[in-house]
DNA sequence: CCCCTAGGTTGACAGATTTCGAAGCAGGCG
DNA sequence: CGCCTGCTTCGAAATCTGTCAACCTAGGGG
């Protein structure tokens, strides 16, 4: 059984194979987290970001809610590891963790259905 | 519930550009059915049977739920658009919106950061 | 027509989520 | 040192979710 323990997922394509409980566990807590249409542009504002990062100072005004609940929103996508922060001085900086996108991205590829 | 006006998505990669607030609540709706491990194990399971298509009969005993639990589910699975289903005599039959996959796929295929 | 099986619907409830205001911590500036 | 600003953490309220037991509907046999 694969192991979860990667920083990779794993995991072939849905439409090729299903995919085991635990690995299951671990790949739907992503899901999740892109599963709130603020965290889904939070997380497209920091990965379509200039230089790739982006600093919450210029997230936070892009939406009508409070500093903590953003940060909030921060938290969890870190938590599922689809973000990585960094502060620098006065600002924090968010970046895309794109092995994890990827791993994401190829296990929704279909193929032609299986038979 | 919140139907899909749009048969495809839209949306250029996560790491293009930010996605617009509208178009972020559709496609989360989509990631947040995905983001429950029975459910993406449910999916995998129906994209990936033989003939493209699962007989919820073969998906029901497969978890450790009561079918009203595994037939929620699978409802959520169907109003978010992933999949859809088809009476053939006594049994039900899913099998999985590639279309809608391939989009999401699409949404999250990285490319080299924007500059 | 009656009943049996496969699934879906309803109602209920514990637990999680979203959101806020208030308070805390870290770094820079006077 | 003292204070401001940027961000996170804490505590609390309203809402949403996952799950089950109980009930209902559709089809296929006796």
């Amino acid at each position: 059984m694969l192991t979860v323990l990667e920083p990779e997922v794993c995991c072939a394509p849905l439409a090729s194979a299903a995919v085991p409980a635990e690995a299951a566990a671990d790949l739907a807590a992503s899901f999740k987290a892109l599963g709130d249409p603020v965290r889904l542009q939070l997380m497209s504002m920091i990965a379509s970001a200039d230089g790739g990062e982006a600093c919450v100072c210029d997230l936070t005004p892009a939406f009508d809610l409070t500093g903590p609940t953003i940060s909030h929103h921060l938290k969890v996508l870190r938590e599922a590891g689809l973000v990585e922060s960094d502060r620098r001085g006065t600002w924090v900086w968010y970046r895309a963790n794109r092995t994890r996108l990827a791993a994401l991205s190829a296990l929704l590829a279909i193929g032609a259905p299986t038979a």
